[in-house]
DNA sequence: CTTGAGCCTGTACCAACTACAGACACTAGG
DNA sequence: CCTAGTGTCTGTAGTTGGTACAGGCTCAAG
């Protein structure tokens, strides 16, 4: 008969905060939305968080980390949850990602390119011209 | 003594954003917060535009799309409208800011290689276990 | 007994737009 | 002359992904 009047360290939100990382804060808006579950409250109306609560909070971080819209999140959750969750499914959506991050890339190296090649004509000096100011006013 | 009763094509809103291809709502957006001037109104109180305003638009335009915040693109038009830019300080703006997509595309990069990763773990069939949500899961 | 920490709620704020409602203005067609 | 349609005006709300703050409650320590 061990544990007898402390059982297990509870969590609240700050406690989850800690544990994890996330901003207090975003703990709530994560539950308003909808990927956090509501979770138990003690008599004085506080959150009550246990481990699941860390693992899906840590879950949902580092899928924020790696570029998941939190709509994209809310699917992943749902394959996770529903239990009935495929390899084959979680590809679908991993490679969806995927190409939207491969596509951003491609844009911002294309900026990276004109601007620097734009910038390299520059002088540097007190004078007005400015290649890059040409660049931005011309009618492309 | 020509052009007497059609002195030249007024500009309206929808004239601008049909010239610059900008959304309508977006030109009221660029003036509430500054980046566009007060144009002046017609008797029935129409926004009129004249070509000034349509460079001005482009300008705004071509630094968005190469990624300059409006903040950034705010103080790219204080230079040009000083009169007194230098390319000097309009290479320091262009240089921080492609220092900012430098390290974005960093980051998209380094996503990219891990997903692209832990994907091609994927067998991508009916079964549960998937080395992505592996990845999402493990405590890292 | 008071002070501070922690928690609760609702709400406002950020970028950078986009869209919609409700009210006028103007033009063309019937 | 009336009406329908288009264009414009204003203010305001919604988007994404949070972050922050105000005002009020509870609880533990000094």
């Amino acid at each position: 008969m061990k544990n007898h009047h402390k059982p297990v360290k509870i969590i609240r939100r700050g406690g989850l905060a800690k544990l994890t990382g996330c901003n207090l804060e975003t703990i709530r808006y994560y539950e308003t939305i909808g990927v956090m579950p509501e979770p138990p409250r003690s008599s004085k109306n506080y959150r009550v968080y246990d481990d699941s609560h860390v693992t899906r909070l840590r879950f949902i971080m580092r899928s924020r980390e790696l570029g998941f819209t939190l709509e994209e999140v809310r699917d992943l959750l749902a394959l996770v949850d529903g239990g009935a969750q495929t390899c084959g499914e979680v590809q679908v959506l991993a490679n969806t990602h995927l190409t939207s991050i491969r596509t951003k890339i491609a844009d911002l190296k294309r900026i990276e390119h004109v601007l620097t090649s734009t910038v390299a004509q520059c002088t540097g000096d007190d004078v007005p011209e400015c290649p890059v100011i040409d660049a931005l006013t011309e009618v492309a």
